[in-house]
DNA sequence: ATTTGCCCTGGAGCGCGCTCCAGGGGGGAC
DNA sequence: GTCCCCCCTGGAGCGCGCTCCAGGGCAAAT
């Protein structure tokens, strides 16, 4: 299941099920799930007066932020914390701190790794002339 | 623990220790010795007369290889085909095909790594925005 | 009324990639 | 000799991020 994010999705008057909220960000159901346990949704998901859960604009907005965050590698212990304190308004600053600090390790992993394809394409052209001459 | 590769090494008559030969690869002892059980070396490492594994320069430069694979988040077991593979000569297009086929997955990766960067960056903004003008 | 399908919870299980440990063996420095 | 440091093996343990399961509920469709 690959992540996405879709920003304009009709949401119902009743909001989205957790399959549908899912699906949406591209999510699995337990997924969803287990970041709620794990405390990465800004509040935990309102209800259904059946107990369902139901998701709505807002609610998807910070999935899209959470499926960044996760796709930048951020690990879920970090992501916590960023969202505890974005539970509270007045530290604006300290969330743009945590966003620059992952951003700055997301450009040194992004470095990192186009190195690592640079050497990666060099063998390929090694092979590539070595296959073709032969 | 950090890995990187340090093509000129002098490499001493007797060959390089676990211990300086995961330094010079910037992997723990404990990981080397874990690839070599996973298969993920081209040969079983030579041993000296009382048992101890002893790196040379070809050992070297395929640990580098495989710090490149990992680095771009090639799988244990994707490597370990690889190494497979790559201990019979004639079939060159084979490690080719398999390395161009990584190639096309780091570069999707990149790339949404690249996009979710840029939406953590409009974050960024955002907050830069709204900090400096509170 | 039964079936179907999605939802709920708590908790166990899993695949990955290491990482650590116990118990033991050189081998060079002092 | 005796430290001390690094090496060995086999196997257990761990942190992460899910993923799955049992056992049960609601509710619309047939």
């Amino acid at each position: 299941m690959v992540p996405r994010l879709e920003p304009d999705v009709e949401i119902p008057h009743g909001g989205l099920t957790i399959g549908e909220a899912a699906a949406v960000c591209g999510l699995s159901v337990d997924t969803l799930r287990y970041y709620e346990r794990e405390g990465l949704t800004a509040l935990p998901a309102d209800r259904a007066p059946s107990g369902q859960r139901r998701y709505f604009a807002q609610d998807l907005r910070w999935l899209a932020g959470i499926v960044m965050l996760r796709g930048t590698g951020m690990p879920i212990r970090d992501i916590r914390a960023f969202t505890e304190i974005c539970r509270y308004e007045g530290n604006e600053a300290e969330r743009l701190a945590v966003l620059e600090q992952h951003r700055e390790r997301v450009l040194e992993q992004l470095n990192e790794t186009r190195n690592h394809l640079a050497a990666i394409e060099r063998k390929i052209d090694f092979y590539r002339k070595g296959v073709s001459s032969s």
